[in-house]
DNA sequence: GGATAATTGTTACATTATTACATTAGTTAT
DNA sequence: ATAACTAATGTAATAATGTAACAATTATCC
């Protein structure tokens, strides 16, 4: 977990990530064992989907690319299998997108993230701040407010984005995953 | 503008509605002159379905709002209207239930503001606070990310709806809009 | 009043997500 | 082993949300 990253912004494009998949697999057979559950063939293989890249993938192109990998499955099947991994902490929903990427962080309990979306890459980058928390937490005190659910998420270009194209839309280089 | 509220949180049940719905549909007229559009019959219609409540409420709803007050319209018109007047900061757009609500406050090109929902309820309220911008302009800056639009919606209870039922749900009183 | 731009209409379709019920595959207890 | 039970996946249909392309209408300007 954790090679690639300055500190916890974006990965590199020329990043290792492999290592990335690799331990992403081995947290996933943690979780399940955990919670009893198994990591049976068609959920790895969903989730090695969303394991391709850091950037979000919508559930149709993940049904459409387990069609082209000779597995076509219903939409029903590839939520179901979303919820579970989204429940587990696995992945995250991209609320700004409909669309699900990979948690590769290690605490998969934390909810206090802010989800960094590049709109030239599509790279999703995770952001953690004990600060944000404590802002929300005492705004939220101030009103009166129970809280159950928080989307923090920012569009916008990445530093290798906004750097190179003028405008962004960098095509991107293909992970060597 | 602005009577009900405390602070700039939730409005109470018991407020003077009418108000928030005159001052709004003043703020519609003054922009839309502004930009030197047309507030048409049909736009101040499907801004009127929205500002009955501090609710969201999603396209489909408008139109079925409008069917059953006698004008049956489009979904691409009903899209096309909610574009236009999100565009002009009349209304924002929930990310969290694809659902649109009016923006109440003054400042129409404020986008530094949390959006409250509450399951009990329903009613959204928005938080403006200089510190949770500067939080995230701060982090971006470090990660080098350049921000163009910002998502911040938390999804919880209350202060009334927590006190009320034990678990949320209070039926809702309808607003006497 | 005809040119022009703004607004709305019409039709068809694309994308995202869920409901209800049936079937298959594992696990557990006799 | 097999019956009973639970977990996991399949099947079929449909709901909910959002767009594209082009036509018709209405307001505005000269
Ligand atoms: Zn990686
Ligand atoms: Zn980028
Ligand atoms: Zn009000
Ligand atoms: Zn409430």
């Amino acid at each position: 977990m954790c090679n690639k990253r300055s500190n916890n912004a974006f990965p590199t494009p020329g990043h290792n990530h492999k290592q990335c998949l690799n331990d992403a697999i081995d947290k996933a057979r943690k979780v399940f064992s955990l919670r009893k559950l198994r990591l049976t063939p068609l959920r790895e293989q969903i989730y090695r989907q969303i394991l391709t890249s850091h950037d979000a993938i919508g559930a149709y192109d993940i049904l459409d690319r387990m069609r082209r990998q000779g597995r076509e499955i219903a939409p029903i099947t590839a939520y179901r299998i979303l919820d579970l991994l989204h429940d587990m902490g696995l992945i995250h929903r991209l609320e700004l997108q409909n669309a699900y990427y990979a948690c590769y962080r290690d605490h998969e309990d934390d909810k206090n993230f802010i989800a960094l979306i590049c709109r030239g890459c599509g790279t999703i980058a995770e952001l953690v701040d004990r600060k944000v928390s404590r802002v929300f937490e005492a705004l939220e005190k101030e009103a009166g407010f129970t809280e159950e659910k928080r989307v923090l998420e920012v569009q916008g270009l990445c530093r290798s984005c906004r750097d190179s194209r003028k405008g962004g839309n960098s095509e991107k280089e293909p992970l060597n995953a």
